[in-house]
Order: structure tokens, then sequence, then C-alpha cells
DNA sequence: GTGAAAGCGCTAACAT
DNA sequence: ATGTTAGCGCTTTCAC
């Protein structure tokens, strides 16, 4: 244990097994251009030996790698984690590996992880983009040549998982309405953001719909995690009229908005209805259950590697924008009202 | 956008530049055996050409490449991606990126990612090793000379995060005495865990020194997750008298325990005593608030990255074991419980 | 079916 | 302070 063992080469093993290093490689390779006989005698040697394969060497001799970038804004958001889940599962029939990013929302990280993952010659970059990015970063991206699938914007050029947003803001306005609210809050997020946006045009499209005004204060940005959900809900207490209902931008919100408004008494699910947007698995263990509009992290997560993992293979084609449609799910976090 | 441009290599930024190959890759890494005046020429043709640094190269040449690898049981389960949140976090600073692999609890799966990091040559390996690993791997990784650092468990020659599990199980079983029980199930968790068969101890050496008998029928196993923990509260149901309270492998295991139960009538908190140990985020959502024993997760996560950090860097030293103290965190799970 | 040889882009002696 | 040079280990024509 205690002298270097000096690192064994495809060389060595093409010696070993009395072959040359192309037979070797090709060997390795598993391509059918060995006879079977010379690819065991190689696989054999090669284990006897301990040959462990040099990916740095192939990458620069390739210039690639089989490595993906990941880059998601926040790990301890489940809605990322279970997006990473997908991502991780599906890279992994491709056998290839994560290189992992997280932002934590910082534009200044985003570049550097970027710029790092490059470095790496990384084979390919599945971004969710934090919030404020330029164009000139993804650009700088697809002047290197490599595929980029975009889950949360899109960008010419740049494949696209998104959800219909539009659609999300409006099945979960809808379900409120139908429970008899026509107070409802629209409450989180940043409108940077393009899913804010619409997410509210829904929202507000069901509000006219049904013939219910539009009112700004009952709009709240924050930024899209758990605390500022906590504490955005301070400025609804602010107001000279409570909302009987709140639409959160994300679940993550709308378990700091549940904390909070606990701790203020008032019960959710039963003294206001509230509805989330992505269902991570806190929003069935909350209580009251949240009732939620499912983005489907982990589905997104499966096609982004999907479509990423066509691009890297050269199949080409038009860039894709695959618009998933949010569902409704009802939990216990809404309550019928009764006009007052 | 259509040509495909040739890549920038050092030669090139260097003749822009009009210095040696040498000069510019020392002028670039920031080593100050050049003048400023150089550096900065260096530095300016560089981005005049978009020059990206070709890691793959240096990898090649160094033997050793910036990732790490991080090899974790379980996505889904918040208390690695706390750990993952910690290491990332420790690994920015130190201009390391992470190679993610989850293994989903498979030996075979685990295998096939240590393999993997091997060949991309990371320069250090964060392994939580999943149930049931041999020595074997581990030894391979050490083989080749990579420091490791394991988390959950120890083995020769390796640093160790740990913490003290038995005391964990102490303190929890202890908590629930307080509380006036005397009939406490020890709930989930695999006995090929050196941790589950430490904090049983914890758990056995509380019950006799409050001279309860170990009940071998309370303690019940099961795979470390949410759905196993839902799952095993059935086989408390077969008892001819169901426990007043519940020790529970970890958080997961209580999250899913705390579902089942409630299903069945039983309320959590009130109608049964339930402690975790872990302390995820989750256990602060649930209802009621889970007490549980913390094992900071996040903490190890940073000590684990820097302790691999240093080993990179060549400092030696005996390898350390580093045991956290757990410690209890009262919430709302578990009540008085006075003589039936 | 197999081998010889070139070269990917970088760093680190060593020389100047 | 700067330049010359020799590989790191692999894949891939192109011969045979």
């Amino acid at each position: 244990m205690k002298h270097k063992k000096t690192k064994i080469t495809l060389l060595e093993v093409a010696n070993h097994a009395g072959v040359s290093k192309t037979t070797a490689s090709v060997a390795l390779s598993g391509s059918d251009y060995v006879s079977e006989e010379t690819r065991n005698k190689v696989i054999a040697s090669a284990m006897e030996l301990g040959y462990v394969y040099n990916r740095a060497a192939a990458s620069l001799r390739l210039n690639s790698s089989s490595t993906v970038g990941l880059i998601i804004p926040d790990l301890n958001n489940s809605f990322y984690t279970a997006l990473l889940t997908g991502v991780n599962k599906e890279l992994n029939k491709f056998k290839k590996t994560i290189l992992l990013g997280s932002t934590f929302e910082s534009l200044e990280v985003q570049e550097r992880l970027i710029s790092s993952m490059l470095e790496h010659r990384v084979c390919g970059i599945i971004l969710f983009a934090v919030l404020g990015s330029s164009d000139e970063l993804i650009k700088k991206i697809k002047k290197i040549g490599i595929p980029v699938v975009l889950v949360n914007r899109s960008y010419p050029g740049c494949d696209y998982i998104g959800i219909d947003d539009m659609l999300a803001g409006q099945l979960a306005t809808e379900h409120l309405i139908k429970k008899g609210h026509n107070r409802i809050a629209y409450l989180g997020g940043d409108s940077y953001l393009t899913s804010w946006y619409k997410r509210r045009e829904g929202y507000e499209s069901i509000l006219k719909k049904f013939r219910i005004e539009v009112d700004e204060s009952l709009i709240i940005e924050s930024s899209p995690t758990q605390e500022a959900g906590y504490n955005s809900v301070e400025d609804l207490f602010k107001l000279e009229k409570m909302p009987t209902a709140i639409f959160c931008f994300n679940d993550v919100i709308s378990i700091g908005a549940m904390m909070k408004l606990e701790e203020k008494g008032i019960i959710p699910g039963q003294d206001i209805s509230i509805v989330g947007v992505d269902d991570i698995p806190e929003a069935s263990i909350i209580k009251p259950k949240l009732t939620t509009v499912s983005s489907f992290p982990f589905l997104r997560g499966i096609q982004a590697a999907n479509i990423l993992n066509s691009r890297i293979k050269g199949e080409g084609g038009e860039p894709q924008t695959i618009i998933i449609e949010p569902q409704l799910i009802v939990r216990d976090s809404c309550r019928w009202r009764y006009e007052k």
C-alpha cells in the first residue's frame, strides 16, 4: 500500500496481451473490428493489470467528454432535486455523468459555473437559468458549439422544456373561483421570470372571465423561495381586507406562506385557501395537503436529458420546444366559501 | 453562427500576445513568474480570441482533474440533498466541481459510478456508501491513490465524518422515556447499516438504564426510505399491544410512518409519540412538527469537503475520524403519557 | 484483423 | 523573465 503504483496505460495492456495499442483500443471500445478471441485476450489483460481507462486523454483526443453539465438555481428546493433526479436517471442510461452546479440564485456564480463546464468540455448543458440571466450567457455557450437545453425560458436555437405557465395560472385561479372565492392574491415569485408573468396572465384572464376585477394590491412579488413566501405574507396583512384565497407562484412559497399564516392563527385550508404550483414531495406532506398545479419536474428532467442526448449524438432538426401541460392536483388546502 | 469556429488554443493566444506558450500558460495560471505587463497582454489576447482553457488537456498532463466525485444513495432523501448542499458550497471555494452520482441504493450502480469517476480522474471522492458495500470497493479506490472521505461508515485509511449513532439512539429513547413511555418501538432501517446497529445499542442501553425490558418484537427493520417507513407500520399493528412511542431510524421513515398512522386514525403527537433522526427540512414542515435528533447533514457536507480538500493538497497525517455529536431537537411529535 | 505513427492542448523541466 | 522541448494516454487514419 505504500509504493505509488505507476498507472497502467493502454500500451501496457496491449503489450501484456501481445497486440498493438490500436487493437487494444478497438477491442476495449467494443467495436467489432477485432476477433472475439483478441478482444477477450485484451480484456483479460486489462483486468489483470487493473487498467483504468483515462477519460482525460480520450476527451483531449476527441475534444469532447462524456459529462453533461447541469445547472440549477437551488439545491434546497425539491423542485430542482426532482428535476435533477430525472436528469440523473436518464443520463445514466447513456453512460453520461453529471457535472453539477447550483447557482444559489447568483448570476455571478452561474457565470463561473458555466465557464468551468465549458473548460471541462462537457458535451452538453442543461440549464435552469437564474433570474435575470442575460442572453449573452447562452450565446456564449452556443458559440462554443455544444447543445443547450433550457428548462425555464426559451431562447432561439436552444431546445426548451417548459410548461404552459399561462394554463397553470388559469387552472389554479379557476379552481379557487369555483370554490367561491373572488378575492384571490397572487403571491410570490419575481416579475423578471417569464413564468411569473405568464402565470399572472393566466390568473388575470380567469378573473376577467368571471368578471372579477384585478386588484393590483393582491399581486405581491418576492424571490421564489420558502423563506420569501413566509415573509411576503406580511404584505397581505397590511391590506385593508385580506384575500380569502392565495395562488402562490410555486409550492415552496405556498409552504412558507402556510407557516406564517398559521403562526398568525389563520388556518390554511380553513380560514384561507391556497394553491401552489409544481407538486413537490412536500406538497403531500404538509398539513393541509397542498392543492397544487403539477409542473412535472421529474418528467421534465427525463425529457431534458433525452433531448440533450439526441443533440449530442448530432441528431439535428429544428430546436424543439416541448410544452408540458400542467395538471391540477386537488388536495386539502382549498375550501368552499359561501358569500359572506 | 454557421461555420464551426476552430477552437482557440493556448498557442494561438501566445502568438497573438507575442509570447511563448509557456509564458502564456504561466501568465494565465496566476503565478508571478511573469511581469504584470506580460500577464495583462496575455489575458487581453485570451479574452479577445475567446480562449477557453482545456481542462481535459491539463488533466491528462497533470494526471488529475479539478473535479471531486460525490456519491450518495438517494437524491430524493433531503438528508442527502442537505449533505450535497454543504459539499457543493464548500467545494466552490476551492474551485472544484462536483461529479455527482446517485446510486439509488443499488450496489451495482455504485460500482459503475465509482469506476466512471476513477476514469474521470477525479481528484477525490466523498462516498456515502450504499447498504451492503464491500470493503473491496474502497480498497479499489485507495489503490488508485486518491483520497476518500466516508460519511456513513469508517474504513481503515479513510477519513470519516460520522455522528455518534449510539448517542443519537440514547437521546431519542431517553426523551421518550422521560415523557412517560415504556413501550417504545425502534422502527425502520437495516441492520446491515453500522448506524442502525449503533442506534439500536443506544436505544437498548437506555431501556436498560431505566429497567425496561427489551422487546424484540418492537424492533422492526426496513430499508431507510419514506415508503418503507410507511409500510413497516403495518407490522406494528400486528402486535398484540401497540407501542405508545416510536423511535424511527431516520426522519424519512418517521414521515412515512406518520402518514400511515394517520390514515389508520392514530394521531401522531397525540395518540402516539415519534422521534426521528437527521433533522431534514421536512421535519419542521410536517404536522405535528417532528421531534428529532439532528445529525447535521449540511455541516457534515462542509466538513467532508474540507477534509477532502486538504487531502488533495497532500496534507497528510493520520486519517481523521470526526464524530459529530447529535442533538435532540424537541418539537411537537411527542406527548406526555401518564400511566394508564 | 491488426499495426505504425501522428497529434489533441497542456505543463514543467531545463535552458537562456 | 521568457522560450524550447518533451511527453501525458488516447483515438484514428492509413497501410499491410
